[in-house]
DNA sequence: TTTTTTGATTTGTGATCACACTTGCATTGA
DNA sequence: TCAATGCAAGTGTGATCACAAATCAAAAAA
């Protein structure tokens, strides 16, 4: 068989067939604890063993192991001297600290990303508004899930318009630091239901219209600090009971 | 025997005993890559195995494949899809991209320094220029390895001193994947050997001493631009040759 | 000579096992 | 009654094996 008829008869194949892609069981095991943590559904301090993850992910321990060994060393979770790993607790100087660095790097890259981004992906970060309103239209069932997903799609897709491989990988770990933090402001926020996401998100996207750097960084801190305050007053009245 | 005279007992033996310390070998084989990726001990775009290098470290390959992933997920080597893993290749976005995010970062921790540090940790710092001295002292052979780790030492004695838990570990993941990139540079300057790494860090310690947040902040830009700058001019003086 | 095929070797992944350490609880002792 | 001891279950770590995929080189075909 020829060379070229080889590749063309390839070629015709290949525009048949989707690419099956070939994720490693510890990938989709990493990926299910990062999504875990930043939607914040484990609690801060709580212990995770190999086994017991192992087992309700239904794999082997290997996959697990290896896992957590990476989010270890992203500071999403924590190694005891034990051996035995947990989330990070909740200090006041850890809210601090990472909400300084998210000011500092997430805006940074909103920044960048203001003078980068085209007007179509303007359009399509301003289009995921519009799921805002739709889901507080059927208000009735509050799905925590789905808003953390939304937030989150919203934020990255800005952030991949700064277009900086290096930047980008340091706030994904800045938000599996922060997930458990702000676990108990999400299901808060929920609670009170009205001061809306939404709102601050449409101040994000006015900046970007308007190629607004510097508003665009003021919008994003706004946005990103809120959770962190609430969560900050309200360990600080529950020290204060103590 | 009572609680009292139990702890007592205690008491002696430990002011005897020093810890023993229970660092595993996954931990020694994470560490001793860390210090080879920082010391641009290997070239980019190299593929490491895992056997190989369970070979070289002495050790099976569980503890190295760990250590791996770990230094996969912090960037400061890359999977490919084949799934073997290589020390990432030098681009110029990338060179621009990292010096970036360094100045960003680095530029922050060293400001935060600056209002923090004691003049008890300025001495410190103040003390490791003289090592500097008298290292070129004996400027017969050019110990490039030495170099390396007292550059290392005199950064991170600063950024500790800022006092993040959070920015601290970003900056080693930053310092990683420089490793590769400015390990040409490293040993172009160790060649020329005439400009004097001392006289950057001097301007740093002298801002520090001046608690000049603003003037730390440029000149340890100035420091940490000078390998990034000349790698720079570099790949473009090759990249017009070809 | 160039291209394809075939087969052997190498490599990463996941599973399982052995070992050491920790933890929790019941037992023993004063 | 309470602390100390001893035992058992649980847990992380490292080694080894099996398997599939990738790589490379030699042989076969064009």
């Amino acid at each position: 068989m020829q060379k070229a008829a080889s590749d063309k008869n390839n070629e015709v194949i290949a525009a048949q067939l989707a690419p099956v892609g070939r994720e490693t069981v510890q990938d989709r095991v990493y990926s299910e604890l990062r999504r875990a943590l930043i939607g914040g559904l484990f609690e801060p301090s709580q212990v995770l063993t190999i086994r017991g993850l192992a087992d309700a992910l239904v794999t082997s321990t290997m996959p697990v192991r290896e896992a957590l060994g990476r989010l270890i060393t992203e500071k999403a979770l924590e190694a005891l001297p034990n051996r035995s790993v947990r989330v990070p607790p909740i200090t006041l100087e850890r809210i601090d600290d990472l909400l300084r660095a998210r000011i500092l790097i997430e805006g940074e890259a909103i920044a960048l990303a203001t003078t980068l981004m085209t007007s179509r992906q303007i359009a399509t970060v301003e289009a995921m508004l519009g799921e805002w309103d739709e889901m507080r239209a059927l208000k009735h069932k509050k799905d925590v899930d789905r808003e953390v997903t939304l937030n989150q799609s919203f934020h990255f897709e800005i952030y991949r318009a700064c277009g900086s491989a290096v930047l980008i990988p340091m706030i994904e770990s800045l938000w599996l630091q922060s997930g458990p933090c702000i676990r108990v402001a999400i299901y808060a926020f929920s609670d009170a239901g009205e001061v809306d996401t939404a709102q601050y998100h449409r101040r994000i996207v006015a900046a970007l219209s308007a190629q607004d750097a510097q508003a665009a960084r003021e919008a994003l801190v706004a946005d990103i600090s809120r959770p962190f305050t609430f969560l900050r007053n309200k360990m600080q009245s529950a020290d204060s009971k103590d």
